[in-house]
DNA sequence: ATTGACTCCGTACTATGCTACAGAGTGCAG
DNA sequence: CTGCACTCTGTAGCATAGTACGGAGTCAAT
């Protein structure tokens, strides 16, 4: 394993020497001990890695914070499985909202490049235009039809046979989950008994909404009980 | 039009009435002047859309100075054509770059998620491994084979007929971008004659390659002269 | 006319994320 | 053994992006 002094990993990993003594000060990466024998502490390639994560993340808009908090995470059978994976789930759809948003502007540029001067599809001459008409669009053509919001309630109690559950965390998750879905009453959810029960408005929440849900938290829905 | 006193606006674009101020100290958003009847100053739609642009281009990562340069891109004729479209593909790339590093921070949490305790693929147990794996998968099955860097050049002269050019500037956009594309030892472009002529070694930078760079700044290649 | 809810302007304070530097120690090359 | 190039620790300074607040003014309702 390939070990590095702190000048080294600095700059494998492109940043100041400085900079990594403020992540060990955040907690961010782990200070390696001092060797027994004596010298500088050793880095080692997977603390570099690790740095180069951090920057990365923060390119994207990520705080300190929030990195941390990515970086904590771990899917090992001794950590709480119900607690890793919720929040990774909500870490994935920061992501998500991220990436959305990136699409969105990387259109709008695309657009403003086409429309100089006078090329463009709608020849739009700002990026605030370009986004508007991007959003208008989207409001024409919504890629998701809404959900009736209103009109009588359609009560409901659907049961849906569940894979991939190994603990009773995971359980907890798929009610967290399922929960969150706008319409869904009440949901409970057994390991024991691999299934979930859940009490949902048909107009707002469809089963197809439901098992969708499930899915986003890496379980498979077999079928829907009897 | 719908007019706006600080409060609302603020109210309008989820910020507190202090960061409206600042946003118009920094310059990214234009203080609207006094009403010339007395009172407060009344702020349009436009600017509150402004405002909430400045926080979803923050969300993703963009700095405040970074915003206004994105601000600042108009593609109106009394513009400089060329100035404006090469900014505006400058940020498409960087939008581009982090659009590609938050998939792959996304396929990451994916298999993190998976992995909760022993369901994943490859079942990384950290966000880390789970990046890891993924470069590794890139290294394996690189998404478009290297060029061959090393071997004789085979310099050559290609001319490409380019529709789209709209002034001097323009020709000068297109050599910027062809400039950039690896291999290619010179470019020219006319805005009279609608033409490039590039110098390039076709192993390193083939046709293919100069047209899709002319292509990125929304010209169009009509054929490749004679 | 007074009160309350604002606006306006300037200045001061704060959190985050580095970056620099002083002063002491360590290891090894010449 | 003497430099020299580092390391280590602590503390201080800096840029960015807000946030708060004091004091004066304005408007509209009671």
């Amino acid at each position: 394993m390939t070990r590095f002094t702190i000048s080294h990993a600095a700059k494998a990993a492109s940043v100041n020497i400085e900079t990594i003594r403020f992540y060990e000060r955040k907690g961010l990466i782990k200070q390696p001990p001092k060797p027994s024998k004596g010298g500088a502490r050793e880095y080692d390639k997977e603390t570099v890695f690790r740095i180069k994560f951090v920057r990365q993340a923060q390119e994207i808009g990520f705080s300190l914070r929030e990195i941390g908090e990515l970086l904590s995470l771990r899917a090992d059978p001794n950590a709480d499985c119900a607690d890793v994976r919720s929040r990774a789930i909500e870490k994935r759809e920061q992501v998500q909202a991220k990436y959305d948003q990136l699409s969105h502007m990387r259109d709008a540029l695309d657009e403003l490049i086409a429309s100089c001067p006078g090329g463009g599809d709608v020849n739009a001459c700002t990026i605030l235009e370009a986004m508007e008409r991007g959003l208008h669009r989207l409001e024409i053509n919504p890629p998701i039809e809404e959900k009736p919001r209103e009109g009588s309630e359609m009560m409901k109690t659907t049961i849906l046979n569940i894979d991939g559950m190994h603990c009773e965390g995971c359980a907890q998750t798929i009610e967290a989950l399922l929960g969150r879905v706008p319409g869904v009453r009440k949901a409970e959810a057994s390991y024991e008994e691999h299934h979930a029960r859940i009490l949902h408005d048909q107009k707002q929440a469809t089963v197809a909404d439901l098992i969708v849900a499930i899915a986003k938290g890496g379980f498979e829905v077999k079928d829907t009980g009897r």
